[in-house]
DNA sequence: AGCACGCCGACT
DNA sequence: GTCGGCGTGCTC
């Protein structure tokens, strides 16, 4: 077949017109064509100039206009055969558009966007127009080639109309190109340019700063690497303070890029265990039977099943080099970036400079050069966050994602795509072994081992004989010492002690980061929410270098709302604001009136927002130089510290009893892991697990470490009420200002949905729930209303989705959204 | 999304 | 009479 016409998806264009155009190559372009070629073509009415991605070739077509290709774009960067086709698989799957997807599996900041310019068809404006006509005439004439935003920023968004006019009349032209640019997106921060002496003098000389101004100075003092943004949200400083300051050469704002220090050239202690590490019996079982597998050929799966401390990691790394040692490559999922650092060091010494390493918190200049890196062939060994998967690795082995039912591993942007389902495509692709590895697998994937559609491996044993911690539910019912409104008990409190005389490590788990989780009116009830969501407001308090200097602020942790606390209550003027709730700041706070003398680090993402500082805290843990680690959910991830040796669970309460089918999965999950950090050494660790509600189920199960029978009860229930494993969940989000609005057009819509499928899909099986609100209603000024559909994943049902998702996008009101979700991971 | 075509009201 | 409002329909 000759290359006459290209099948083409454009790159830029929106979900309900995004499917293949067919072009017509110049025979001049046709050698430099093969599928995934970037290239321009013409679209639409006025042949606006769009960037496309060949997707097909044939030598006959039954389309009468047919346009020609513009032309082939360079590229520095090839888009392998299966990447494409991947694009068009996530369409199908997740609903979004092929430029959505191929914008996810490319690096970011690949921007591929077309520009408007103008220029002028004739020498002279005639007579006849006014005079800003001729201002804008020889605006172009002059530029030659005048870009739309160009004109626009001169002469504003009005001139559009009369560009128009001139258009028409044939005195200007209207082109555009396809421009490719790549963005460095970076974190603005601020320093002192003083050193600290000079600073501490500035705050004495009381002339020379304002009090805006010293409040930063002290700030900056505190936080020696702080970004614009965090410091508007701790002090509600504005960046015309910061320009203030730059100005009399106190402090400057900078790159952080500049600041970066690659992975690569940080020096890492060679972790020696690693040569004389011997895998034990149960490993070199599950690492022979990975590499049959690997080595059949064919697309296999695999559970690998271990408890905490069995040598999940090791059993990966000697997989993957097998698969090295078979001329393939590998692919290592990890949940969080947090965890690169302790991980890397592993990989690092076993796999030198084959491997490279992509997460999210790699600069665009970095992710670029990785992805030319691993496209040139010089790496086979890629291990990151989920957007590795995505890696251009060719002749792929094995692709491994270790804590499989993390949520992370769910795109929260469109395309919401899982991880799990990509790898399942690559895996499909490549003939090569999918390997999910957990101590708690996610109810779906341990379904899928049971029934035998994925291998199951079983690590029973704690490497090295070590026990699992002894866990204690601590019940708080009764608990005098946490009386007013304390968090640590009498049990736990007497275990941190112990463990300080004996020189052991602690670390400590609370739910929520911030001081208190809300505060309300003591007198009328009133709870201060915030203005745009409709969640309560969390309390902070921000250390100053002295404790009456504190800063003060409410926040939303989901808009970013910040404002000050208020001194009464707004509704009914009482003085008595109460604080309930609580975080890590004020588990700070306890920790440090109950063990005065002792070293802590908190770690959330208040701390750990800079660059890098997630390596250093658990560095700095991991060396010693504090007594207790706390923090949210970061301090859960697979941290492996010998000299910790007790856990301390504030509460998991409120995760009990969130209104969602996998909040018990969740739970159970979390507390494993947290119990699991526990006695990593020799010695049998402890874990002290408080609740107001010692008598639940998954508490207990969790305790005891059961996964198998914490499982057998969700699936029955799973199955009882139709959730995955057993059906596929859509979600229709639909979300606008006016509350009104959004509920009569769900209303709308669900009718519309109900019409198509009676009409045009009644074969396909759904069960339909909603219009109701979402579980956090208002979000961001935006109310949201959700419909829920479950459905059997097949083609049919995709169709169906598909038709109503694309129908209703062309139909939407104005100032109204609507996106789709499939399996969202919270419902 | 953008743009053209097309059919009705208020303007020089 | 015509300029311009936005409903409808199409994009290889």
């Amino acid at each position: 077949m000759e290359k006459i016409y290209a099948a083409v998806y454009i790159l830029d264009i929106s979900y309900r017109i995004d499917r293949r155009y067919v072009y017509f190559i110049p025979p001049d372009m046709r050698p430099s064509t093969e599928k995934g070629t970037l290239c321009v073509v013409p679209f639409g009415n006025a042949n606006k100039q769009k960037s496309a991605v060949i997707v097909g070739f044939s030598d006959t077509t039954d389309y009468a206009a047919i346009k020609p290709v513009t032309s082939v774009m360079e590229y520095p960067i090839d888009i392998p055969e299966e990447l494409v086709d991947l694009c068009v698989f996530m369409k199908e799957r997740f609903f979004c558009s092929f430029g959505n997807a191929m914008k996810t599996v490319l690096p970011p900041g690949v921007n591929l966007g077309t520009v408007t310019y103008y220029t002028n068809a004739v020498d002279f404006l005639p007579d006849g127009y006014n005079t800003v006509s001729e201002v804008l005439f020889r605006f172009i004439k002059s530029k030659k080639k005048a870009y739309q935003k160009d004109i626009f920023a001169e002469y504003g968004q009005e001139s559009e109309k009369l560009l128009r006019t001139l258009v028409k009349n044939g005195i200007l032209e209207k082109q555009s190109e396809v421009t490719e640019r790549i963005n460095e997106k970076s974190i603005k921060l601020v320093r002192l340019t003083v050193d600290d002496e000079q600073a501490e003098q500035l705050l004495e000389d009381s002339v020379r700063l304002t009090e805006k101004q010293k409040e930063l100075v002290l700030l900056l003092l505190e936080y020696p690497k702080i970004s614009v943004s965090e410091i508007e949200e701790i002090s509600g400083i504005s960046s015309s303070v910061i320009s203030a300051l730059v100005k009399k050469g106190i402090c400057e704002r900078y790159d952080d890029r500049i600041e970066r220090v690659p992975y690569e050239n940080e020096s890492y202690a060679v972790n020696k265990e690693n040569d004389e590490y011997e895998l034990s019996e149960e490993q070199t079982t599950a690492v022979n039977t990975l590499n049959g597998l690997i080595i059949s050929g064919e697309p296999k799966a695999a559970l690998l099943f271990g408890v905490t401390g069995s040598g999940k990691t090791r059993v990966i790394i000697e997989t993957v080099k097998k698969a090295l040692l078979e001329n393939k490559t590998a692919i290592v999922l990890i949940p969080e970036i947090g965890l690169t650092a302790q991980a890397l060091s592993g990989y690092k010494s076993v796999f030198g400079d084959k491997l490279a390493v992509v997460h999210s918190m790699l600069s665009v200049g970095e992710r670029v050069d990785t992805y030319r890196r691993i496209n040139e062939g010089g790496i086979s060994v890629v291990l990151g966050t989920r957007s590795a998967v995505f890696a251009p690795l060719k002749n792929i082995g094995v692709i491994i994602m270790d804590e499989e039912q993390e949520t992370t591993y769910k795109s929260d942007i469109t395309p919401k795509y899982h991880t799990r389902d990509i790898v399942r495509f690559r895996c499909k692709h490549n003939s090569c072994l999918m390997v999910l590895a957990s101590a708690t697998p996610s109810i779906e994937s341990f379904y899928k081992a049971k029934s035998g559609v994925y291998t199951l491996i079983r690590l029973n044993e704690r490497y090295g004989g070590v026990q699992l911690p002894k866990v204690l539910i601590e019940d708080l019912r009764n608990d005098e010492s946490i009386f007013p409104d304390k968090l640590i008990g009498t049990h736990l409190e007497a275990e941190i002690k112990a463990n300080i005389e004996n020189k052991e490590q602690t670390i400590m788990f609370a739910n929520r980061r911030g001081y208190n989780s809300y505060l309300s009116c003591r007198s009328c009830g009133s709870v201060y929410t915030c203005p745009n969501c409709s969640v309560s407001l969390t309390y902070h308090a921000y250390n100053g270098s002295e404790r009456s200097k504190r800063a003060e602020r409410l926040s939303c942790h989901y808009c970013g709302y910040v404002c000050e606390p208020p001194k009464m209550c707004n509704g009914c003027g009482g003085k008595h604001i109460g604080f309930f709730g609580f975080g890590t700041q004020k588990l700070q706070d306890e920790i440090s009136e109950r063990f005065p003398d002792i070293q802590y680090i908190r770690m959330d993402t208040d701390t750990t927002s800079a660059r890098y500082s997630h390596d250093k805290i658990l560095r700095s843990f991991g060396e010693g130089d504090a007594d207790i680690l706390f923090g949210t959910q970061m301090v859960a991830k697979g941290l492996d510290f010998p000299r910790v040796s007790l856990v301390g669970v504030i509460s998991v309460d409120t995760l009990l009893y969130m209104n969602d089918f996998r909040a018990g999965e969740r739970t159970f999950s979390l507390i494993t892991q947290l119990v699991g950090r526990a006695g990593r050494a020799k010695k049998q660790g402890r874990a002290v697990l408080q609740t107001y509600n010692p008598d639940n189920q998954i508490l207990k199960l969790a305790a005891s470490q059961d996964y198998e029978r914490f499982y057998e009860s969700e699936i029955l229930l799973r199955k009882a009420v139709l959730f995955p494993p057993f059906c596929a969940i859509a979600v229709f989000g639909i979300s606008g200002e006016n509350e009104n609005t959004v509920w009569e057009y769900a209303k709308q819509f669900v009718a519309a949905l109900d019409e198509t499928h009676r009409k045009a899909h009644s074969g396909v099986r759904i069960v339909k729930f909603g219009p109701f609100k979402d579980g956090i209603y208002k979000l961001g000024g935006r109310f949201r209303q959700r419909i829920i559909i479950k459905y059997g994943d097949n083609s049919r049902a995709r169709a169906f989705l598909g038709e109503i998702y694309s129908d209703s996008l062309v139909k939407l009101p104005n100032g109204i959204k609507l996106d789709i979700d499939i399996n969202p991971s919270m419902i």
